[in-house]
DNA sequence: CGGATAAATTTAAGCGCTCAAGTAACGACT
DNA sequence: AGTCGTTACTTGAGCGCTTAAATTTATCCG
């Protein structure tokens, strides 16, 4: 029971084969009673396209490259946002008769550039996807620039480089986070600053101060402290913020491992949460919901975001329209059990 | 600049490019200095050959798939195993030159069985791996069988059915964990058996005895009880046990997640961990190294595991013998902050 | 050393598709 | 009526490789 080829549905449908290949491609210039012939003897047959075929004739590969840092590569404990954009990315390709090629690669490896040099060159794909901080990263993105494959950044943050980027709205959503807690009735509101060296955190610290603005409450520098991203050294800010009189009813921190540090420093000083302290985090990691109380947080949209870079990617190599440089996707607040009105 | 084709490399080291084929997948009957030659102009070349040209002319595709249980479907927070799986069939896939396609799907899905003879149909990959839990199901494993593609199934503990099955020493390591409690002066150790759907359980729960056994230490019915595999069923259960007097020293849990739960369970009654109370949990989720005190597990093997069997599937399909029907491969304990002494 | 056998290599065909180029049919326009 | 343009299709070549069959070359043995 070989598979029907493409000459077999043409023999069915009396027509020939390149007409089936302009049906199967959606091509124009089909009469409307042939593509219906056409339609029929593909369903009859159970027809579908030899891939390996078509990428042999038409000289690239319906496929699509997901670059991402491999966080096997140093134990890293939250690996739920590969998961997610993975997801995204094959949600765009199956609906497009694309596959994913999913590429870990540690970004502390020198040779990086060249290893997704030579990989563009072995598979030859539709596009490549670069997710952070692989795609803040120049040297990276230059050298996938350098082989001229169709290339889209995911960016939790900045977006400063001229190639076709992906990203969050993070300092909206951070204006909102705190607009939220204001709305509960927090005028107290810290904020924990991440590694300066990632850029998303400049933009969440910015969205802070929009949302205090917004909200007609002052901004006091006392209640903003530096963290480095860590659960330690969210524990460090805490202890620190927690000492000031009055001190905060709310602290906002720039990701949840620094906001899972507060919450340990909360618990051990037996400040109840969210009663007298409520606790916000970023980025939604799985360790957020694993909490007690579990974390109130911003959820990057990193699924969506990946759908819609693999759907740039595969409507450019059609030929289509590419789309903006610069495409912003907005993550949403995920209330949970760490925010709740400040004690009276 | 074209990359170069087998033909290249057959002009430059004058032979043709069934000889260079040859060389390429390590045929025998070529000359020492025939495949010298061809070794020299390949490197020269930087050729590599065109997969699809490969897979067409070869009918069948270099391409391993992976299908899993998508934890996104219902936002399960766990997602750290597929990432290990995945790494270990990445790294068998790229040693041979084979492609990796992922494949996430729903098992409460009806159709599941139905989407992958159709995937298979699609891709014709060499050969499809099948995690757990999809992995015990019959009916999937029967519709993969029904397409004559090699598959071969990763299983957490069970191994009673007939296809290849790559699986994890659970009843072994589960006795060896119970035997570590022993060595550090534990006499009353408890046991939470899980989900009882889980066949892992059974072997995790029989292993326990082994160990107790082996040990020359008495089981007690009253020391074991049953969980659902959830946090909450591990608090229920650990309230339960720590009721009894003489209260137990240590607590082997069937899964991690149910010994977070006795973890929460003990700092709720002010029991402290490891002095007064040993933790033990199985399957090293990342939540595992996010506790305080962080959990002493059991790891089990998923890079190892996807790793031998894409090589097995790999193997097989340049029709090298075939491997055993059974392989396992060892956990090993991974030894945390939540195990000590049993209090003088 | 000849003929048979085995080893090394070439030749030819074709995998299933796309792409560029070509052809037929039909109107519309001068 | 003839030209042109457009639409709707067909034709033929060829993508880069593998496979099977054909051919050449080396090796063995009496």
């Amino acid at each position: 029971m070989p598979r029907p080829t493409i000459d077999d549905v043409a023999t069915l449908a009396g027509v020939s084969i390149k007409t089936v290949s302009r049906v199967v491609n959606r091509e124009p210039n089909v009469r409307e009673s042939t593509r219906d012939k056409v339609d029929k003897a593909i369903a009859s047959l159970g027809y579908s396209p030899n891939p390996s075929a078509r990428n042999l004739a038409s000289h690239h590969a319906r496929l699509i490259v997901l670059v991402y840092d491999d966080p096997s590569a140093y134990e890293a404990p939250s690996s739920g946002y590969i998961i997610n954009m993975q997801e995204g990315a094959l949600k765009a390709c199956r609906k497009s008769g694309f596959e994913l090629l999913i590429h870990p690669c540690n970004y502390r490896n020198k040779d990086v550039g060249k290893e997704l040099t030579e990989l563009i060159g072995q598979v030859r794909p539709a596009g490549i996807i670069v997710a952070a901080p692989l795609s803040n990263m120049p040297k990276i993105v230059r050298a996938i620039s350098a082989t001229k494959t169709p290339c889209v950044r995911l960016s939790i943050g900045s977006a400063n480089v001229k190639e076709y980027t992906v990203a969050t709205n993070d300092r909206d959503i951070s204006a909102e986070m705190t607009r939220y807690l204001v709305s509960l009735g927090h005028r107290r509101i810290a904020f924990i600053r991440g590694n300066k060296q990632h850029k998303a955190v400049g933009n969440r610290f910015d969205g802070y101060r929009d949302g205090l603005q917004e909200s007609g409450i002052a901004y006091l520098e006392k209640l903003v402290v530096d963290g480095d991203n860590s659960i330690g050294s969210g524990e460090r800010c805490a202890e620190q913020l927690l000492k000031l009189n009055p001190r905060p009813t709310a602290i906002f921190a720039a990701n949840d491992d620094m906001a899972a540090g507060v919450l340990r420093v909360a618990t051990r000083l037996g400040i109840e949460v969210p009663r007298e302290l409520s606790i916000a985090g970023c980025d939604d990691i799985s360790l957020a919901q694993q909490l007690y109380p579990a974390l109130t947080t911003i959820r990057q949209p990193l699924s969506a975001m990946a759908e819609t870079a693999s759907l740039a990617l595969i409507d450019g190599s059609r030929g289509r329209p590419s789309a903006p440089m610069l495409e912003t996707i907005p993550g949403s607040i995920q209330v949970r059990e760490s925010t709740a009105p400040p004690p009276q």
